[in-house]
DNA sequence: CTCTAATCGGAGTCACGGCTCCGTATTCTA
DNA sequence: TAGAATACGGAGCCGTGACTCCGATTAGAG
């Protein structure tokens, strides 16, 4: 059975307004900042998402749905071997504004959160063919693997949060980057 | 007026378990928990530390204290150029185990934290000789500077934290660090 | 040893946040 | 357009955690 229209309307915006505030307040953000932001009650969050780590869950799978996209058109678009970089930069870019991500892609390691794992799958599969073709085109060292990747993205993106110098994030994060060159 | 013996005792005790809970437990922690690690009341603790941020801030005044100790000691002892990466090396180890630090230092640039400032103005300086040292002795590129020091550090504490394989974090710590090399 | 002032312990207060419940409003089918 | 089914809003319940208060317990001076 298709849900009602308002329904799902309803849903929508409480995912973009928990993605938007749980980026401004942190994961601490309470429901009811959610709900207010949304334009609906907390009983309407709470019957979408039943509880709020589901709802962590939910905008956690959509932000790696949308970098798995984006890494998978930068994958077919070629082997100039920049993919991998144009991928971290656009990443880090995302989330250097809301300290809340890299906390979340953190724990999302940890936690077997059923609703984050297909995406998260997706992504580790694009991201590891862009390494390759980075490593092909020679503009990526040979001995470093797919986890490394990672780490160096919830790295760099703590890094750029902790700066508040604009110049010095971009130099920064080209240094942190540069780590991946042969 | 010198304060009881008991009180002293205690108030280190605190300042001890607070390490070691928020440690382990993450800056969420209770301070009931804290004070039962402690063997002492709630009572207690709050006597000394009037509120929980004035425990975080003593905690945390108290790690940078002795991180800066051991960066005086590295200093002076010579120009090897060496002293900076061992320094990084070891703030890393003492705060790998608990996510909680990296979380703390981050939120110490922010907060005008007058029980941190002291003992984070002597890091910075020492860290300061330090990166002279090895920029001296040819070890660090010239076109870094201190504060990039400090991003790095932090982006290496999350990076580690982030990976639970032992020899891949060792490794992935080598990379980011190599960041700083000529 | 005694007495007092400093210190302690932990039950109790208050505020806040997650979550539920149900009367009201909206959608949609016939 | 009427009626049933679905969804909505937000007052209120409950648990948790920061912080207070005061009778019970020491430390340590004399």
């Amino acid at each position: 059975m298709t849900p009602r229209a308002d329904a799902t309307r309803n849903r929508a915006r409480v995912l973009d307004s928990a993605h938007a505030v749980f980026a401004e307040h942190g994961l601490g953000a309470s429901t009811e900042q959610i709900a207010r932001h949304a334009g609906v009650g907390v009983g309407t969050v709470f019957r979408h998402f039943p509880t709020k780590e589901a709802l962590l869950s939910a905008v956690l799978a959509a932000r790696l749905d949308a970098l798995a996209d984006e890494a998978e058109t930068l994958a077919a678009q070629g082997e100039s071997g920049d993919g991998l970089y144009r991928l971290m930069r656009s990443a880090v870019a995302a989330s250097s504004l809301k300290t809340a991500f890299a906390e979340a892609l953190q724990r999302a390691g940890v936690d077997v959160s059923d609703a984050v794992a297909p995406a998260r799958g997706r992504l580790t599969n694009t991201v590891g063919t862009l390494l390759d073709q980075a490593q092909r085109a020679g503009t990526a060292r040979t001995d470093i693997e797919v986890r490394q990747v990672f780490a160096l993205l919830v790295a760099a993106t703590h890094a750029v949060t902790y700066l508040d110098d604009d110049p010095l994030r971009e130099r920064t994060l080209d240094l942190i980057l540069s780590a991946l060159r042969p």
